[in-house]
DNA sequence: ACACTGACCACTG
DNA sequence: CCAGTGGCCAGTG
């Protein structure tokens, strides 16, 4: 057993349970997860899982609902279109109506 | 062992 | 209101 896991497991567990059609940032799991995450380490625990897992990333946005981990898919636009295949609009590598597609772990995982 | 970097966020001026 | 800076934690050079 290799006890790994880290905060990268957590944070794919999290990104799995976001329903289609529905976002959340990077901030939001962090919180979730605890103090002990800071936003920057789910970005960069998505970029490992997007290599390991069929996490959904591209329904990991910031908290301005910027497209800012598109860069880091297969192509530049490869993130917009899944958004955009699960019913989010997304102009200018931004979420349209954010915060109504946003989806808050806390909001709906912490009862 | 040190320094820099990174899919960010919040506070201060 | 906009811009700048710090904090966050872990990995890599």
């Amino acid at each position: 057993m290799k006890t790994e896991n880290s905060f990268f497991e957590d944070v794919w567990e999290v990104a799995k349970l976001i329903p289609p059609g529905r976002v959340t940032s990077y901030g939001a799991i962090a919180n979730y997860l605890g103090t002990k995450m800071s936003a920057r380490m789910v970005g960069w625990a998505l970029n490992s899982s997007a290599l390991q897992h069929d996490v959904p990333a591209h329904r990991v946005v910031n908290r301005n609902g910027m497209l800012t981990g598109k860069i880091h898919f297969s192509t530049p636009t490869r993130m917009q279109e899944l958004l955009e295949k699960e019913g989010i609009k997304v102009e200018y590598d931004k979420v349209l109506s954010f915060d109504k597609h946003f989806w808050d772990p806390m909001n709906e995982l912490k009862l």
